[in-house]
DNA sequence: AGGGGTACCTGCGGGC
DNA sequence: TGCCCGCAGGTACCCC
């Protein structure tokens, strides 16, 4: 579930509150084992108390823990992860699959209701094989219009599917990726060879305007999600949608309706009247 | 290489 | 109320 905003607004949550304070105990639930492969819970366990986190980073839709001795947790949070932090005593949540404990008593836990994220420990950085195939994050400043572009030329294939592909560019998921093509008139379909410099660099824009504003806002917490930032908060992007999950409902310039196809067994949402190039 | 389908899980809403 | 179906913000893997 969680984008590029969502990651970025847990990451800017939980730091402050889990950098450099020792890690005294570290639990894997029974439903929370997978999520730590290929390591067991004994191994996971055996490696962190005493340890601290030195800083967190985010790539993409990847957390980055980085622990004092060049060891690293990979975390990804996929459709339903989220991370919570209590005081004393671990999440009383029926999805909480896994918590560490600090010395100063506050606990990090991951909830994930679905069960697909991932919590993994790696000996040193580079040795995480989906860290590794990533692009550059979406809202890296060095793109341009002109890297872009020449990004794009590389994939034979939909202009709605490289922006989901993180290897070509890292953080965009299926909302913001309606959300940017809209805004920017191109239709989902569109092979991505195809954009010129000019349309690639107004497509950068509207994916940096729009990552950026929502992050501002939290996240997007949809009607009847279970999103929730670190805090519990709903990420109030929702009302600037103007594609994602509208099918039906009228276009917001023009007199047409908003469709729905699928792509690559996924829901795209766009105007076939404003989405022409 | 690119497309499609399936799999991994759980929960929710809609239709009957 | 209960059941069955489709759907979900992600990604990996298989086959053609």
């Amino acid at each position: 579930m969680p984008e590029l905003p969502e990651v970025e607004t847990f990451a800017r949550q939980i730091r402050p509150l889990v950098l450099n304070k020792p890690i005294t105990t570290v639990t894997v639930t029974p439903k929370g084992e997978r999520m730590i492969a290929p390591l067991s819970p004994a191994e996971l366990t055996a490696a962190l108390p005493g340890n601290s986190f030195s800083a967190l980073k985010r790539h993409g839709k990847f957390l980055i823990f980085e622990l004092a001795d060049n060891k690293q947790i990979v975390a990804h949070l996929r459709m339903s992860g989220r991370l919570v932090i209590t005081s004393k005593k671990p999440s009383r949540d029926k999805h909480n699959r896994l918590w560490i404990a600090f010395e100063d008593g506050s606990i990090l836990n991951f909830l994930d209701t679905r069960r697909f994220g991932t919590f993994q420990l790696i000996g040193k950085p580079g040795d995480h094989k989906g860290l590794n195939q990533l692009g550059p994050d979406a809202l890296d400043p060095a793109w341009t219009p002109r890297t872009f572009h020449k990004a794009l030329q590389k994939f034979n294939k939909a202009i709605y599917k490289v922006l989901l592909d993180q290897s070509a560019i890292a953080g965009i998921g299926n909302i913001y990726a309606n959300e940017a093509l809209f805004r920017s008139k191109i239709h989902p379909l569109s092979p991505a060879k195809a954009l010129s410099e000019k349309q690639a660099g107004n497509l950068l824009h509207n994916i940096i305007d729009i990552l950026s504003t929502a992050l501002e806002f939290k996240g997007t917490t949809l009607i009847d999600s279970s999103y929730r930032d670190s805090e519990g908060s709903a990420g109030e992007f929702r009302t600037l949608l103007q594609v994602y999950g509208k099918a039906g409902n009228n276009c917001v310039n023009c007199a047409e309706q908003i469709r729905r196809i699928r792509i690559g067994g996924r829901s795209v949402f766009y105007c076939q009247n404003c989405q022409k190039a």
